[in-house]
RNA sequence: GGGGGUGUAGCUCAGUUGGUUAGAGCGAUCGCCUGUCACGCGAUAGGUCGCGGGUUCGAGUCCCGUCACUCCCGCCA
């Protein structure tokens, strides 16, 4: 027989009625009678409920253990009397006798309690996360991660996509984000950076001739924390594949997320095939280029309806003669909403920092007209033309905001998502994944005034590369795309640039020296003059998959040990101080501020 | 770096207009209880009210500062 156990806590049925069997694992929960006593064993599989009564000796020795003790038993299935059977339990229908038990592992009075669906502070959670992950929920999280990178793994290599394991400490690059640093002890005043993503060893593993490469690649990025973003470090299923077009990623991410969701989550998928947005109109019609397609609102620019003589809304028209612009919702059929929905909405835009949300709503007797705070600026012309742009009907309303481009398609782009909650509009039970493509190539930095690239410098750029136009180099496009779930941007990825010379100009667009190309990304640049293959891939973020999967909306309900807001593990005391030998090895010296 | 929220028993929280000895549930300890599965019943212990300062006859409560956690903005190619 084993020496701990002969089957685990989730188990046993009527089928092992009788049989003399040894369950070891953690004492969930005890029922103490006085003369009987009820112990809940848990491990990893489930619950097993033990009964004892007075007659054994060590009764009292059993009816003093501390929750979450550690003890293996041995005892006697049974089958429970009809009036006894628990069937919520998958083992309900048996309990097991207790003839004898050892302690494994004793357990001090709980910091927090396990076994309740109370909840408690983060901070004691990840101080404790040992015991917080014994919690069933976070437990299953995480065993709902591991099967779907399991899952990834079997997919990406049935197409065909080999593992790679790249550097972990590598060379740190002047774009992105803040780099974590590693000083090199045989190399004095030199450091490595841990990779922000294995971005230009994937594309080296392409030059090598690889073909397709995959890998749950942990990333590192020194940058302030969310809700949905780790401080520190998170995973991404990094893939790249050669001689391929944007539409051959496309096809292998949408089958791959496809074949996820419906197997690790009961909602629908809205798109099986999904849709693609370019950047331009996303901004346009959702405000964001992470939209949540599963909210039907759809964004319209009203800005010329505010340039007509029969309009006299005098402050949007002011503003709009100095540049701004007008976007409008439109909500279908609320007219008969109350007051108070319209005003809350205003009232909550102002809480966003917006001069408020305007709204009327369409009707009609003999005319049309606009029934609202603001609706007697509007003539019935004018009217007719916001219906038009809008495709609104009597009995809709809409709500408008005007203001400089940014701001308005943030506040607008909150708007949406406020008004579709509201309403009751977005459907929780389905996922909506969508492509946002062609990004712009670059942008202009809103303090610096400088070209910079938008996105990822390594992009290939659209069109005929001899005729892009490079005295503007905002209108160039990148191949360049983003997928979206839900509002939540899962991954960001680009046709790569595999020609030097093109990049050597890109570059220098964004203000980089020829040179200075050459010493950042010498590995790379280097590699592509030696026969290159046209390729790329994309990097969707595991934990943000498995957030969507298992519905949370934090990163650290799927991560199983965290950092806090801070960059702290709390349990593992990181980061902490280290020896004066320790910094004299590396050449280093501190210079703290007070 | 900036803004919001929170901080009272081991845990989750209540605490009125500033007024007696700061409360409850869970947990812990002790006692009772042979069919519970959130078992039940009784008792006991447990508090620098995050920390520091101020106003006041009197501060958990008001004011100022500070710290911790968290959410958001900046940041995240």
């Amino acid at each position: 027989m084993h020496k701990y156990r002969t089957h685990n806590c989730n188990e046993l049925n009527l089928k092992n009625n009788n049989e003399k069997i040894i369950l070891s694992g953690w004492v969930n929960k005890k029922r103490d009678h006085g003369n009987l006593l009820f112990i809940d064993l848990r491990d990893n599989y489930g619950l097993t409920q033990c009964v004892v009564d007075k007659n054994k000796n060590f009764f009292s020795k059993l009816e003093k253990l501390q929750l979450e003790t550690v003890i293996k038993i041995e005892g006697k299935v049974v089958e429970r009397s009809k009036d006894t059977i628990n069937s919520e339990l998958k083992t309900g229908q048996i309990e097991v006798k207790i003839e004898s038990f050892e302690i494994l592992g004793e357990c001090k009075e709980l910091p927090m309690p396990i076994f309740t669906d109370q909840e408690y502070s983060e901070e004691l959670r990840l101080k404790y996360r040992f015991l917080d992950l014994r919690r069933k929920k976070i437990h299953e999280n995480i065993i709902l991660r591991s099967k779907v990178i399991e899952f990834i793994r079997t997919e990406m290599t049935k197409y065909g996509f080999l593992e790679f394991q790249t550097p972990i400490l590598t060379s740190s690059s002047p774009e992105g984000a803040r780099d974590f640093l590693v000083p090199s002890r045989l190399n004095p005043g030199k450091f490595y950076a841990l990779p922000q993503a294995p971005q230009q060893f994937k594309q080296l593993i392409m030059v090598a001739g690889f073909d397709k490469y995959f890998q749950i690649a942990p990333c590192f990025r020194d940058e302030d924390a969310r809700a949905d973003r780790s401080p520190g470090e998170f995973y991404q299923l990094d893939l790249e594949m050669s001689f391929i077009e944007q539409e051959d990623v496309f096809e292998v991410v949408e089958k791959l997320f496809v074949n996820i969701f419906k197997k690790f989550s009961n909602k629908k998928l809205k798109y099986e095939k999904f849709p693609q947005i370019k950047y331009e109109d996303a901004m346009l019609y959702y405000g964001t280029d992470k939209p949540d397609l599963r909210n039907p609102l759809i964004i319209s620019d009203l800005t010329n309806v505010f340039k007509r003589d029969d309009v006299k809304f005098e402050i949007f028209k002011k503003l709009v003669n100095s540049g701004s612009l007008v976007r409008a919702i439109l909500t279908k059929n609320t007219k008969d909403k109350p007051r108070s929905f319209f005003d809350g909405i205003d009232k909550w835009a102002k809480e966003q920092g917006a001069s408020g949300l305007a709204y009327f709503t369409f009707e009609k007797n003999n005319n049309i007209s606009a029934k609202g705070p603001v609706g007697k600026l509007f003539s019935e012309e004018s009217l007719k033309e916001i219906m038009k742009i809008t495709k609104a009907e009597i009995g809709d309303s809409i709500f408008f905001s005007c203001g400089k481009i940014n701001d308005l398609e943030n506040i607008i782009s909150l708007a949406r998502d406020k008004i579709g909650k509201e309403l009751g509009i977005i459907n929780e039970d389905e996922f909506a994944f969508c492509w946002i493509v062609d990004y712009p190539m670059f942008e202009e930095d809103k303090s610096t005034k400088k070209i910079k690239f938008s996105h990822n410098p390594f992009s290939m750029p659209q069109g005929d590369i001899n005729k892009i136009d490079y005295n503007n180099p905002l209108n160039i496009k990148a191949y360049q795309y983003d997928i979206v779930c839900n509002g939540v941007e899962l991954s960001s990825g680009a046709i790569r640039n595999h020609i030097p010379e093109l990049m050597y100009k890109l570059f220098s667009i964004a203000g980089y020296e020829k040179n200075e190309v050459d010493q950042k990304f010498s590995g790379m640049i280097n590699a592509l003059s030696y026969g290159a293959p046209p390729h790329g891939g994309i990097a969707p973020g595991i934990d943000r998959i498995v957030m969507l999967l298992a519905n949370e909306k934090n990163i650290r309900e799927v991560t199983m040990f965290p950092m806090n807001q801070n960059a702290e593990d709390l349990m593992m005391n990181a980061p902490s101080e280290v020896s004066p030998n320790q910094l004299k090895e590396l050449n280093l010296a501190l210079n703290k501020k007070k």
